[in-house]
DNA sequence: TTGCTCCTCACGTCACGTGAGGTGGC
DNA sequence: TTGCTCCTCACGTCACGTGAGGTGGC
């Protein structure tokens, strides 16, 4: 949304305005971990624009399913996880789909090497030579 | 560990004992909907094992944590998602793996079949015939 | 001075576990 | 009868949010 979203940009009156949220339980919050704003040089909060969002987030979790504040933490870790597992399967999916292609690519490739060693084929005496050149085989290994 | 591990075996005074709770704290839980043991005919409720190593899951969640129900609830969700994600993953990495084997053992093939080819190659005007049977293709797709 | 910030301390509310109290079948 | 089960109701504790009270800089 906004043009950055990690920048501090609210102090806590309206951080906690935006959050629907008392500006003391934003201290609260950030004494148990749950959030860490930035700072000014005053040593004023500056909460961000993901800072809101994630206060929001935690007053659903609190208002709406009842939790408290360490079920909160917890949740947050394993959506966290969660996240990094997705990426992961994602890369995954890729790696499987790209494969897929350069198998079919890397036989078609050869059979028309093939094709074109024996066209290219003269002298019956240099056919086991030829084999050697026509035919390369490359496989490229995904990292990871 | 037990033959069944999802069999109702125990009434509630010895599955509170084996994991460490008041009786009635089990049947809050049950309320709660957070386990569900058998029922006996006679309406006595029977814990298998599995049901007494989630009561120690939840001990440990709340007493160790300090998370209440609503938490356990939405962790266990979670968990169970993480655990089909998991499933997945290895499926994925299995195909993959199966898959990066079946490309070099295709490739392989292909070559040999080449080199066969090549080998019994005599006349020289039917050469081109020879490759429509000489190099055989078969991929095969994995289902999901 | 006004309105914000920073902080700490205290109270009210609510979730939850414990325990009591009363019932019924082996 | 004893010891379990079933249930409901009430109390104590604790986490947490709200609010007050007092400070300091634009």
């Amino acid at each position: 949304m906004t043009p950055d979203r990690d920048r501090g940009v609210y102090m806590i009156s309206v951080a906690a305005e935006l959050a629907g949220m008392h500006p003391q339980t934003l201290r609260i919050y950030e004494t148990r971990g749950l959030i860490t704003p930035e700072r000014s040089p005053k040593n004023t909060r500056l909460y961000s624009q993901g800072d809101v969002e994630r206060l929001r987030r935690i007053q659903e979790l609190t208002s709406q399913l009842g939790m408290n504040l360490a079920g909160v933490e917890r949740v947050f870790e394993l959506e966290e996880q969660m996240r990094k597992m997705r990426a992961r399967m994602e890369r995954l999916e890729r790696q499987a789909r790209r494969m897929e292609q350069e198998l079919h690519a890397e036989v078609e490739r050869v059979r028309r090497s093939y094709k074109r060693e024996l066209v290219k084929y003269e002298p019956p005496g240099q056919a086991l030579s030829a084999s050697g050149d026509g035919v390369r085989i490359r496989v490229r290994r995904a990292s990871g």
